[in-house]
DNA sequence: GTGCCGTGTGAAGGTATCCTGAAGGCGGGA
DNA sequence: TCCCGCCTTCAGGATACCTTCACACGGCAC
């Protein structure tokens, strides 16, 4: 599940190119054009990130914050044409969590975008298909019910999601997931996977891990 | 217990100015001269900020946010001289929460400052489903009875509860809990969770810690 | 002083997990 | 079709890990 960010933005023109390069890193990006209609966006939606334009007509940037703050602690990052200290310093106070002065490049307007969204997610969750693992809470879901696995068995597929669709030599896997003291004739990579596989299948997941005669396995991506 | 904020900065002068500065505003500064020296505060004081200048004789401002990131997730606000973006990105992304250019004006300085510790320092009581922990008060309840914790058995509630399924491992509580300060191979960790478990258990409340095996521990979230 | 509570130690016990080894199955090439 | 290599599966024993219990120590209140 992405992560959603909301844009409160009056400048059509600022709102169109922040939701194309949103979009493109990979954000779910809902923009709305007033203070007010971004409050009750911003109520509805629950995102994980709200960026504010100051300038609005109808509400200060400082009075949005405010009222976002008292519900919520979602963060904040204001963009501005002000530059001025007494503005910035007030903004903060407000509840603000970031504070970037027009003109910005797109560059350090993501950069900050990524630091403000990090804190929470701190490991994102992969999501692939039906699968989704979640490195934070050591957790596995197939179609929304938990897979429980052991902790060699998270730490496998936690390895392979990580590319999802590359092919993985045992060598490989063997020296990532157990280090380098296996002995040299070993099947236990075969064995977890097995295991790993056995435990989708009860969930409802099947060939979601693929094997490659001759070489090693890979996540189905 | 005021907010403990660490400096690292070779500038005297500047270093001086921070530290009146914030001091006055109430917060217990410890300032270094140097990236090493820095990192060995920052283990040892286990400061609620990291304030860090680039341009260090030895370390790289980048290197050193890496290193403390490794460990903690103290927040790190850097100064620099410096003000293009390419800079600002990579030590946004390196770990950096937020990133000041000289020269700056100090009350923005402050106001950064108190953005970055409000984050953390969340007076306001968490509720998780039939769990209520008041870190004010310092009260837990169950389905509205209270459950009385001693103080360490509150501390790492608390510390679990901040973040709702992320699982921690027994050295990250210990070191967050307790501090630096154990023998290498206790089970201090272990039995307080058995003990807040029984107290939560009587109370009604079954599987709200969950055990991950190898790992550590999580509230359930 | 005495008893209680909070805290940490150490060891016992149970159990999930892990690895091994061997048997069985499957696929590809001749 | 047969053969061989590679993969899969199964089951048992060893192990590491977690839980629990009993106890010792220190501080604090009475």
């Amino acid at each position: 599940m992405p992560q959603r960010i909301v844009i409160v933005e009056d400048d059509l023109d600022i709102a169109r190119l922040l939701t194309l390069e949103l979009t493109e890193a990979g954000y779910e990006v809902h923009a709305f054009d007033g203070g007010m209609r971004g409050l009750a966006g911003i109520r509805e939606l629950r995102p994980d990130l709200v960026v504010l334009d100051l300038g609005l007509p109808d509400l200060s940037g400082a009075e949005i914050a405010r009222r976002v703050r008292r519900h919520d602690v979602t963060p904040i990052l204001i963009l501005t044409a002000a530059d001025d200290v007494a503005t910035k310093v007030e903004l903060l106070n407000a509840g603000a969590d970031d504070y970037l002065a027009k003109p910005f490049h797109v560059a350090e307007f993501l950069a900050r975008v990524g630091v403000q969204l990090r804190k929470q997610h701190v490991g994102a969750p992969k999501q692939l298909g039906d699968l989704t693992l979640d490195p934070i809470r050591r957790q596995v879901w197939w179609t929304g019910s938990e897979v429980k696995l052991s902790p060699r068995e998270f730490a496998l597929l936690a390895f392979l999601v990580a590319q999802p669709g590359r092919v993985y030599s045992r060598a490989e896997i063997e020296r990532n997931v157990w280090g380098e003291d296996l002995p040299p004739a070993s099947n236990v990579v075969d064995v977890h996977i097995a295991n790993i596989r056995g435990k989708l299948r009860d969930a409802g997941g099947f060939g979601v891990i693929r094997t490659v005669r001759g070489v090693g396995y890979a996540i189905k991506g």
